[in-house]
Formats: structure tokens, C-alpha cells, sequence
DNA sequence: TGCGCCTTTTATAACGTTTTAAGCATCGCA
DNA sequence: TGCGATGCTTAAAACGTTATAAAAGGCGCA
């Protein structure tokens, strides 16, 4: 009768004059259980507001019910780890599931992190970002049979779950559109090496190049992940060459922005001296420039997505690899 | 000797030849332990990489060593969630905290998923933002006892735990430095009357205008958590009417560009016809107008404070109060 | 009546920890 | 020799679940 500590089974067993064994059964269903009883528990447990102990659970059945996003200081400030976030957490709102989010830096210790989470089993399973064509956190939870979700695809043969964005799509309909403008050499600031996305990038341009025959440069001194001055400095040194590109592709906001501020250094102005199309993620491009070109990429679905098929996974762990590639969405102006 | 599942007390205690209890003890650094035996627990834990499990200590202890983190989906994409969770997530690192990340919308139902938490001891402190003059959520955890920090301040006359940026030293300097530039009417695009920082806002600006004598404006029909199109529109509107302001203070990144642009519609443009001086967050600006005058609120900061005071309160129930007053940051350009 | 066989319920034992109270030496001291 | 301290260790219980195995009750049927 302690009415001041929250209730348990043991006061809904009593109250209900069972057993904890039943009470424990009829809350889950369990068809052994008479359909009656089970109706008078569920009523009981819902009367004295019984809410089930996770700690208890998870010693209990070694499910932690927790999801872990590892998500990179690095990067993610200007990247999109807030949308994703949100779409992340609205989606496993009410699934039983917690997010915990966990620093850990791509670049230099992948692993660790992820190592230390499958074996003291913090988590049920991994979502992470930035993944890399032969990503050492992917063979690991491969080999080790851990359920994980990545934003981006590997180039592994064993298949294995990921969301992403069609970025080969994106690179060809942005070449196409620019072409379309009457540009002849188009450059992409593509992602560096080490990550999967930048071969995407890659085939998209370059299928489209081939098709139209037109002239294209991909620089190597800066990439996507470059701190935006350096993009801006290059932009503006590039622009003072003869050869300098009149289209941009540019898979991020913030390269769009330094690219045309570097152009602009030498009054080359966007949309009338060279031209570009950005991928749009937080929609802010918008109100910057309202009249360039931009792809939209949807990273709060992808967010809501990942955590769908991460406990569809933790389910039913026979459920095949999904695989989910999200299509372009173009906004051309007209 | 189970070798596939993870070492427990039991494992050390049967290697080391001790009881569970000792070795728990031990672990603990009790003093009642021998010096000596201490030692050799504490090799032979690492030696096997004992860690505790979290579930078993949280079901015996009741603490949780969870942190929860509430945002609003809402308001945290364009906002500052992400440089926030960043700053949590690193400053929790390695303190054993866990933070957990729950969606909440601050406006529709500010309050079950708190006493969600509360109740059922789902963590053991909460962090949120967006905080109001007469915040529900303060009030609740307040009389419950429950330790949390928010992000902004109340006006409650019990003091709690906030951290906040100095938005009244912001406004000030925001304004003095317009009229400096010979601003004669000056605009503030202000949050909603459901925060506390709005009057902070105003109280910099009235101060201000009191010194100078100089004339101010303050828009009713839109905030600075309208849609940015709504803020654009305005801004559109505004420029066309005769006493339209010619200095604003935009305490956000999205607000300066919508009003920046609603401006240029009608040919004035930022830095010649009219003046700004908006509140940096990301950065952006700087690519998109280095000439503006920006003030950085350092989000990340504030987040790497939250965490560090809600450890500290949870270690030290009896720790004061925590309040932390951000000072401004100028970043004029002469 | 007695036996087996359903259906429904329950006692018990774990899961890995911390804590309480008790145990066991050893020692000083009478 | 006995006896309380002292210093260190430990057995056992508890936290709230779930799973296993067994018990109880009712019913049909010989």
C-alpha cells in the first residue's frame, strides 16, 4: 500500500488479488492467460498508472531498448544532424525505443565508440552517418551480427541496411540543368575520398558530361568537408583564372554560398556570370538567393526512415536488409 | 568460465578469489577494503574488461545515469538543437551519462513528457530550451524536487539552474551600434511573448533608445518564430511605408536574411540604405554578408555548461544553484 | 469414484548489482 | 584464558522483471 513509490507488478498483482507471474504474463498478451483476466489487469495496471521498469526489463531479457546515434561533433554542426535528429526521435516517439546520442569522430577513432556499445551491450542497435565504401564500422557490426542503419551506402558485397540520398540523380540533374543554361565547364566540389557519397556525386557529373561533351573540373585542393573560407578562398582564386568553371554543382549550402561569394569577389554574379545548383537541406538557400537552383534533400525523412527500419530490425531480427535510397526532388524555377 | 558472455562481479570475484561483495566494494574504492586487496580487484577488472552493467546498477540504485534532453522539433531545425546537442554529448562524454534525446513541443503540450520522465524515473535530470517568463515545466520540476537546467530564465522568484546568453547586452550593443551608424529608427524583430528572452530583447533595445532618444519599432504581427516567408513579407511591406526602419536588430540568422531581402525587393540594400546587426549562430553569415555586423551566441558553449552543471547537481544534490550569464561576444567589423 | 487431461494460475529462479548485517580472524588487554 | 575491539571479508536480501516448470482446479469418461 505505499502509495508514494510508483506502482509495480507486485501492486498491481495485489490489487488484483494474482500473482506477479500472471499479472507479468496477462500485460503481454499472453494467450495462456485467461481473455477475462487479462482485460482485469490491463484495467488495474491502467487504473494505478503501472508502467513497466526499463531497467528491470533490460536486466531481465538483455534488451536494452535503446538506439544509439553516433553522430560527429565535426561535422554536424553545420551539417544536418539536426534534422536528422528530429526525424530520428519523432519517429521512435512511442516505439518503446530511446535515442541516446553519442559523440564520435569519423575521422579519427570510428570505432571505439561503436566497439564499446556492442560489447557492453548499451544498445540494441547503431544508426551513423558519413559512411565510408569500405567503412570499418560496418564490417565490424557485420561480423559481430549487430543490428545498425547507416546514411549512406558501402561497397561491400554483403548487403546491409542504409538510407540515403540519391546523389548520383542529384550530380546528373544538376550537370543536365546547367548545360541546359548554356554552361561549358562545370565543376562539383565533391566529399572527400573517404566517403562513399563522393563516387556518387562523382558518376552523376560524369554521366552527364559524357552525354553532353562538355568540359568539367573537380578540384582536389579543397573538398566538401573543408572549412568554408578555404572553399571561399578557392573559389575566388578559381575565378581569376581563364579557365575558370561558369556551372556549379554544389551538394551542400554551405559550399554554394562560399562559391558564389568567391565568384562575386570578382564581380561575377550567380545566376547572369556562371551558375549554380545546390542541394537545399535546411531550405535556408531560399531566402538567400531565391532565384538559384536547388535539389532539395529531405534529411529529416531520411531521419524517420532509419528509425522505422532500425525497429523493424530489432523485431524481427529475420527482416531483410532494407535498403532505401531516396529519389531527387527537383525545385528548378521553371 | 563462461568466455563468450561479458564479465560480471561474479567473474572477477572467481578469478580474483573473493566474493561478490568484495570485489563490488572494492570497485566502489570503499575504505573498508583492504588497500591491498583493492589493488588486485582493480587489475583484475581491467584485466578482463569488467564494466558494470548499467541496467543492474540503475535497478538496485534507482539512478538512472541518464540525461534527457528535450527538443522541440518544431523550433530546434533551423535553431540551435544541433551546436547544443553537440556540446551536451561532448561534455557528457565520459561523466557516465547517457543523454537521451526526447521530441516535445514546447507549445502544444510542454508538460506530459516531463512528468513522463519524472514519474517514471526515466532519467535523472532534465535540459531543455525555450524557456517561458512563467515556465510550466520549471514550476513542475521545481516543486518535485527534480534537477534540470534550462536554457533561458524565468521570472519565478525561487531561483533554479539556467544557463542563458546575455540577449539584453546584445540588444544594446546591437543598437547602439546602428545608431552609432546613424540609424534614426530602429526595429527589432523579437521572439514571441512565451519566452522570457523577448523581454531581455527589449529591454536592451528600450535602453538604448532611452540614451539615444532615438525612435524604435517593435512589429506585432510577426516573431521571430514565424515562418521566414511571413518575416519576408513584412519586411517587403515595411520598406514600402513611410517611416519604414532603418536599423534592425535581428536576434537570429533566418530574420536577417528574410528582413535583408524584403528590403532589397524595394532596391535598399543592407549596409547602404538600411542597417543590421544580427545574432551569429552558425556562422553563415559571415559567408553570405561578411560586411554585416553579427554578434555570436556560442550555442555549443552553452551546451558544454549545461551538461557540466546538471553532473555537478546530480553529484552534489546540495550544490547551489547554477546561473550563467553568457556574455556577448562582439564581432564588429572596426 | 478415480484417472487423465485440459486450462489457468503460481512459486521459484534467475539477470547483475549494492547494501545490510553478520562472520571470522587477529590482537590487545585484563 | 577469556573477551571485547579492530580490520577485513562475506552471505543474503533486495531492486522489478520474465521464463521455466510445476501446481491447482475443473471436466469428461471409464
Amino acid at each position: 500500500m505505499k502509495t508514494s513509490s510508483r506502482p509495480t507488478l507486485k501492486t498491481v498483482a495485489e490489487i488484483s488479488g494474482l500473482a506477479v507471474a500472471t499479472v507479468s504474463r496477462a500485460l503481454a498478451n499472453d494467450p495462456k492467460i485467461a481473455e477475462a483476466t487479462r482485460a482485469r489487469v490491463a484495467k488495474v495496471a491502467a487504473s494505478v498508472g503501472y508502467v513497466p521498469d526499463r531497467a528491470a526489463r533490460r536486466l531481465r531479457t538483455g534488451k536494452t531498448m535503446v538506439v544509439n546515434l553516433m553522430l560527429d561533433p565535426h561535422f554536424e554542426i553545420l551539417g544536418f544532424g539536426n534534422a536528422l535528429l528530429v526525424g530520428l526521435t519523432t519517429a521512435l516517439e512511442g516505439s518503446g525505443y530511446n535515442l541516446v546520442v553519442t559523440p564520435h569522430f569519423t575521422d579519427v577513432d570510428s570505432l571505439t565508440p561503436i566497439q564499446h556499445i556492442v560489447t557492453n551491450r548499451q544498445a540494441d542497435g547503431v544508426i551513423f552517418t558519413r559512411t565510408a565504401p569500405f567503412d570499418e564500422r560496418v564490417r565490424f557490426l557485420q561480423e559481430r551480427g549487430f543490428p545498425f542503419v547507416c546514411h549512406g551506402r558501402t561497397e561491400f558485397t554483403e548487403p546491409h541496411a542504409w538510407v540515403d540520398f540519391d546523389n548520383e540523380a542529384f550530380a546528373y540533374a544538376a550537370a543536365m540543368r546547367l548545360i541546359g543554361k548554356g554552361c561549358r565547364r562545370i565543376c562539383a566540389v565533391l566529399p572527400p575520398e573517404s566517403l562513399t557519397f563522393r563516387q556518387h556525386l562523382r558518376y552523376g557529373l560524369m554521366r552527364a558530361v559524357r552525354e553532353s561533351g562538355v568540359d568539367y573540373h573537380i578540384p582536389t585542393s579543397i573538398t566538401l568537408d573543408s572549412p568554408i573560407d578555404a572553399i571561399h578562398d578557392w573559389a575566388s582564386h578559381i575565378a581569376g583564372t581563364p579557365d575558370r568553371p561558369d556551372g556549379f554543382i554544389c551538394p551542400g549550402e554551405a559550399s554554394y554560398l562560399a562559391i558564389r561569394n568567391g565568384y562575386g569577389h570578382h564581380g561575377y554574379k550567380v545566376g547572369w556570370d556562371f551558375h549554380a545548383v545546390a542541394k537545399s537541406i535546411s531550405g535556408i538557400l531560399s531566402q538567400i538567393d531565391p532565384e538559384t537552383d536547388t535539389i532539395h534533400e529531405d534529411v529529416e525523412a531520411a531521419g524517420r526512415i532509419m528509425a522505422r527500419r532500425i525497429v523493424a530490425m530489432l523485431a524481427n531480427p529475420e527482416a531483410g536488409l532494407s535498403q532505401d535510397l531516396q529519389p531527387i526532388d527537383l525545385r528548378f524555377a521553371d
